[in-house]
DNA sequence: TAGTTTAGTTGATCTAGGTCAAGAAATGAC
DNA sequence: GTCATTTCTTGACCTAGATCAACTAAACTA
């Protein structure tokens, strides 16, 4: 690992965590942090692992995922620009959660002890982080109340509605992994994908590969019942 | 709603969330809020509602609960001494859940705008704001682990055994409300909780009305396999 | 006290979704 | 290019857990 490159240092300025904070913690902060590429598939995390640092994702993407008694779930993929395992740095605490590159990524690595430190000296990367944590939060009371609340083929429909607000509303898009993974993250069985796909067909969902079709976004909002309260990532 | 009397300020202030304040800033606060005795079955909140209190629950407890398309799901209980619906108050938007007294219950009220400007003034309560959110954002991933690796068996007997540890490890306890809340909070029908019950009795559980006893606790783990990272709500 | 309502239990049945197995199609290695 | 590996799909089957219905027991009411 080597430490943040100069040409690095204003692209990390310019992220909403640090953009506000004193020229002097920021230094003090990044020469203590490193930035790497990862190739794909690279375990970054064993959940249970002490938090040493904060990662901070600039490109590519994030799988978290989590295993007990021999089984193994998504709960969640992390995209530029945000931090992830946030909570287990802010408490010193073993992360909760395992993390796996999914395709080429860079990642920022910043010390979890330096992290709580300069929480402490400077008030706006103070309220940077915990904007940070309680949008972290709220995701994950999303993804709860999705698991609990709708059946596998709505939480589909309302993926695919999501992702393709998220990929400009063109009604066509590409899934950004494989299909075993949203799978696993929407909590079904590749097999169980692949029919609710099927059954989708019946509301304008067209799948060729992985690249998908709305042809009707309204049709398929009357089965998906979008709400914002489950589905908006943004509030 | 009456303001915070000087026999409550004391208890307030010994509180996580406030002992390390400046006394100046904890005055303030504590002026502009207010702590009120709620009755059971009253809804002190409605999802989507804006945020304009924090809540912090000082005696009784709340089940948080969310709902969508005519369905309802319980997503947590909350007792003394906890916040809720602190990521909410602190990125000033809607909340995500819905919340109740299960039983009479003592409540500050705090205005979030008067949380939020407190937070970027003093350093010590916003060290505590944040330690307390990572705290609720680990208990809903532990939440969501649950629901997803466990069969709703294994999610049963792990919460009578983390019960069991809260309330003194003596393998006798009551459950803290009506099995039917229980069951929306584990994720399952009424039905098959009673059914759950019956085949734990395989392994050394009884249940008579609200009061359970376990046998054999390491009879129980052998099945339970309890995770402290899914199960330890204190790390 | 009896009468009503609500929570819990039990059994019968149904169904969403998992598992297993076999091909098909895509991806990667050489 | 060919061969090997992995992902995806499809069909047959199975099971965890939901639903429905009937009944019991407890809690409230008048």
């Amino acid at each position: 690992m080597r430490s943040v490159p100069e040409s690095e240092r204003e692209n990390l300025r310019k992220l909403d965590l640090f953009a506000q904070m004193e020229d002097e913690y920021f230094d003090r902060l990044i020469r203590a942090s490193y930035v790497q590429n990862f190739p794909s598939q690279i375990e970054l995390i064993d959940e249970g692992d002490p938090s040493d640092f904060l990662h901070v994702i600039l490109s590519g993407s994030v799988e978290l995922f989590s295993s007990w008694n021999g089984r193994e779930t998504s709960m969640a993929t992390v995209r530029p620009v945000s931090t992830f395992i946030l909570a287990a740095t802010i408490r010193d605490a073993p992360y909760l959660m395992s993390a796996r590159t999914i395709e080429k990524s860079r990642i920022a690595l910043i010390p979890s002890q330096d992290v709580r430190s300069t929480f402490d000296k400077d008030a706006h990367f103070a309220r940077a982080i915990v904007t940070e944590l309680a949008q972290c939060y709220r995701s994950v009371v999303k993804a709860h109340k999705d698991l609990k609340l709708r059946t596998s083929l709505e939480r589909l429909a309302n993926y695919l509605l999501r992702h393709d607000a998220l990929s400009g509303g063109s009604g066509r898009f590409d899934l950004p992994f494989e299909k075993r993974r949203l799978a696993a993250l929407l909590g079904m069985t590749p097999e169980n994908l692949s029919r609710a796909f099927k059954s989708l067909q019946a509301y304008g969902v067209t799948v060729d590969g992985n690249s998908i079709e709305i042809v009707d976004r309204h049709d398929l909002e009357r089965f998906a019942r979008p709400s914002s309260l489950i589905d908006d990532h943004t509030v």
